[in-house]
DNA sequence: CGGAAACTCCTTACGTTGTATAGTGCTTCC
DNA sequence: GGAAGCACTATACAACGTAAGGAGTTTCCG
């Protein structure tokens, strides 16, 4: 199941992403700050992926119990977008560029490689009705460099979501054939070539296509799949650019 | 947590994706068919997401326990990807067309419909290290459409990639934008409206940008949210058709 | 032909997870 | 100084996937 985000009480859930939530005016302070918490989560993703933050890991991460996060956030789910909009914080801000195709590019570098850096960021919810600053950023960023490209007003949200898309996709890829590059994994796909060459011996025949895509990526060398995985990556934004560049009347190092 | 799929044996899973498990020489005959299961899980995605598809509920959809479904498959997980698999053989198949152009945006439109009909698909894992026929089908479509467009056999993944990326993110937005349609949805939309406004009341300040954007889809009249997530759709695509134009020599109607 | 093996299906149980609820102790308000 | 509000803990509950064992059924094979 995907992580579905900003779900119950928009207000507490954005007052928490938008750091709005003031000291309360009674009782014991919070021994550690929310940021804390949020970080410990984290670690905990980065190490072992999102279905290992649960409330009791978080919570012994931190030496206390399971219960009390539960006064720095309202759900585990609000945890998670808090979790989300913290790593975005890592972007860099896009820099004034006179070429948008680069800095479009330089900007889809960058978030290719937060998703690398932190792959658990793919399993939460594409969907986004609750935007915190640092995602906001992200996205008012490249909003800035399509404006530069002379992109219309009307095409921007399309323009940003495919590019959104496109790195979110191609990135998944990029973790899966890392994920495939340890000696355990690569025995998966062994077994799983012979059980699909059992399963479908007449694959070549049906598929041709795919067959002939099979082949011409075993001759990347070793590690064909990390490398496909990157090679798809700069190709699918080039096309895009590309495509952009057509809509877009604003200047470019070089029409290419 | 999206979900995993093509996890544990290969063999097993992919037997079942293939229709190639033979009926055992002894002991008593399944009452139901392995179909009949999957098919039981499809209502309950659809009808409730794929959180609502427990073991549980599956059994009792099926008049039988939730323990009885694993003498048809391996886990929950297995299933789901027999789910998958199994809507995409609605997917119609691809009509030879000299129109590459419009080939592609045909299959793009089948796909977005194919997750419309069926909003849990984006639930499940994009990674898909094992396919169905019916999935390798869909993906084979694309291929020979891609290979009739003259673009080269390298540039094919990324396209395929691109393609398919672009899609799911557009159809996740139009799923969104749908379920913000009801009134209770309405409601939340509105409250997370001002949730903003008192989170960040510097917003239009410092994102310029993304509050033009949101003025301008303003003006699209009824109902906003889907009209956007349709012309997302549709110019995402035109964007990358577009740049996949400039690597292709292949037929089409028009370069326009 | 009959016992054994394989198989379907059920029952019970277990470990895990998010979080409800009540209680205790602490801080500030009025 | 008592009450209200808050941090934190302990306990409990519902729900979930699935392990394990048992009962009944079908086929194999000596």
């Amino acid at each position: 199941m995907t992580e579905r985000i900003g779900q119950g009480d928009p207000a507490r859930t954005l007052a928490l992403l938008w750091g709005k939530v003031s000291t309360p005016k009674r009782g014991p302070r919070h021994a550690i700050s929310a940021t804390e918490v949020i970080a410990a989560a984290v670690r905990i993703a980065d190490a072992g992926g999102l279905e290992a933050v649960t409330m009791r890991a978080v919570g012994n991460e931190l030496g206390r119990t399971a219960m009390s996060l539960y006064t720095y956030v309202l759900s585990r789910d609000v945890l998670i977008d808090l979790m989300y909009d913290s790593v975005y914080a890592d972007l860099p801000r896009s820099q004034n560029s006179k070429d948008w195709r680069k800095a479009v590019k330089r900007w889809c570098t960058s978030l290719r490689e937060l998703y690398l850096a932190h792959p658990w960021l793919l399993d939460v919810s594409s969907a986004r009705p609750v935007l915190g600053p640092h995602e906001q950023e992200a996205l008012e960023s490249l909003l800035r460099i399509l404006a530069t490209a002379g992109l219309s007003i009307q095409d921007r949200p399309a323009a940003t979501s495919a590019l959104f898309s496109v790195v979110r996709g191609a990135a998944r890829q990029a973790v899966e054939a890392r994920g495939a590059v340890t000696e355990e994994d690569a025995e998966w796909w062994a077994a799983r070539g012979k059980a699909l060459a059992d399963a479908a011996p007449d694959f070549a025949e049906r598929f041709p296509e795919s067959t002939a895509i099979a082949a011409q990526q075993r001759k990347l060398g070793a590690q064909p799949w990390v490398k496909a995985a990157d090679q798809a990556f700069t190709r699918s934004i080039e096309f895009l650019v590309d495509g952009l560049a057509r809509h877009a009347d604003g200047p470019s190092a070089a029409v290419r």
